[in-house]
DNA sequence: TGTCCTTTGAAGAGG
DNA sequence: CCTCTTCAAAGGACA
């Protein structure tokens, strides 16, 4: 239990973790810059990553625009960052407006239909209704029964900042997704609110816990039956009929919580919709960001699996390691993993021989040791 | 129809 | 303990 016993000092990420998280901003944008041939891809990202960074955070802005070299300072950014949140949680992560897209809570209320606030901008919110729900409605709470306003476990300022925290209650959520219209069922037992009030009530638990998480074991699990696994399309209504064991899904992390919040938008900009794509994208704002900005959504993915963990203290990220690709718990899912899973190994294998696997001599020999990394890594 | 792509982070498995 | 792998979301692309 790695998030519980690691409790306070589990906050927004491992600290190990941010190392490596530093090389990857660095060299895979690199990577990416010499992945994406097409020129006005390339272009509409770099536009993207400067326009989001001129709007969110002037100061990232700014300091990126230096490019590369910035980010090479960032892990140590993010690390102080990490650590400030852990134990301060004040210094400052909530009281600048840097980003003003992240209203999670101030969502007067994500599943009104028409409800015209969006986490970043007014255009934002057609996309996102457009995809059959708002982004931030993940933001709901599972149940504000399990998570006091002020958590014990966290730090007795969260719960009096204004703005986000302001609103633990309702921050203290699940970041899965709850379309208007999903008040379909999960499974057959299964039926799931739409209204954050009502699953404020709720003594949802894991035997009957109409979770976000929960999705059914379909052949697909995820993407289109389900978003989050909240609403059913008519032809699902029928699978799930069937007898099926619920598929709980990981906690998103804080990353995931980010494409989730700012898909929609970064879509809404740039016409494009290959997630790929977007996820680059995303994934270089994410750098983009400020710390404290970054910060946020690590409290939130930490609430998030502690959240996960209440509701769910059995499972398991395993689960879904074996459960695997279809959902189904059996022998052939699990054969169907070790499918992917070979799969991927050998993809890893040809990656290795193959040159330009920066992550491989990233892993292998570190950064601090680049002189042991092949050509094209280095 | 199923898988890949692409991102970061969390967690489990294995050496 | 460290490294590697998988999964989480998303939707177009492709075999």
């Amino acid at each position: 239990m790695p998030q519980l016993s690691s409790g306070g000092g589990d906050d927004l990420g491992a600290n190990d973790e941010m190392i490596s998280f530093k090389d990857e901003g660095e060299q895979e944008e690199k990577i990416q810059e010499n992945a994406f041939t097409e020129r006005d891809l390339a272009d509409l990202k770099s536009s993207l990553v400067n326009e989001s960074e001129i709007n969110q955070s002037p100061n990232a802005a700014a300091v990126r625009r230096g490019q590369q070299s910035e980010q090479r300072g960032f892990p140590d950014k993010h690390r102080e960052h990490l650590d400030g949140v852990s134990k301060q949680q004040d210094g400052g992560m909530y009281k600048s407006p840097a980003y003003p897209g992240y209203p999670f809570l101030m969502l007067p209320d994500p599943y009104l239909p028409n409800s015209s606030v969006s986490p970043s901008s007014n255009k934002v919110s057609v996309v996102q209704q457009s995809h059959g729900m708002h982004p931030l409605t993940s933001l709901l709470p599972y149940s504000n029964d399990h998570f006091s306003p002020s958590p014990p476990h966290l730090p007795t300022d969260m719960s009096q900042k204004t703005g986000v925290h302001r609103h633990q209650s309702q921050d203290l959520s699940g970041y899965y997704s709850l379309p208007p219209g999903g008040v379909g069922q999960i499974t057959p037992s299964m039926s799931w609110f739409p209204h954050s009030l009502m699953l404020g009530t709720s003594g949802m638990h894991p035997t009957g816990i109409p979770h976000p998480a929960i999705v059914p074991p379909t052949g697909k699990q995820d993407h289109d039956q389900y978003d989050r696994g909240m609403y059913v399309k008519p032809q699902e209504a029928k699978r799930e009929k069937e007898p099926k064991k619920p598929v709980i899904k990981k906690p998103l992390n804080a990353f995931m919580l980010y494409m989730k919040e700012m898909r929609a938008k970064v879509i809404a900009e740039c016409t494009l919709k290959e997630s790929a794509a977007i996820n680059q994208i995303l994934g270089r704002r994410w750098h983009a960001l400020t710390r404290e900005e970054q910060a946020k959504y690590y409290e939130l993915a930490r609430k998030e699996r502690q959240l996960h963990m209440q509701l769910y203290p059995t499972w398991s990220a395993r689960d879904n390691y074996e459960a695997g690709l279809s959902g189904v718990a059996g022998e052939k899912s699990k054969a169907d993993w070790g499918k992917k899973k070979r799969r991927k190994r050998e993809k890893q294998q040809d990656s290795n021989t193959d040159p330009g696997s920066p992550k491989k001599c990233r892993a292998r020999f570190g950064l601090n040791q680049q002189t042991d990394w092949c050509g094209p890594c280095r």
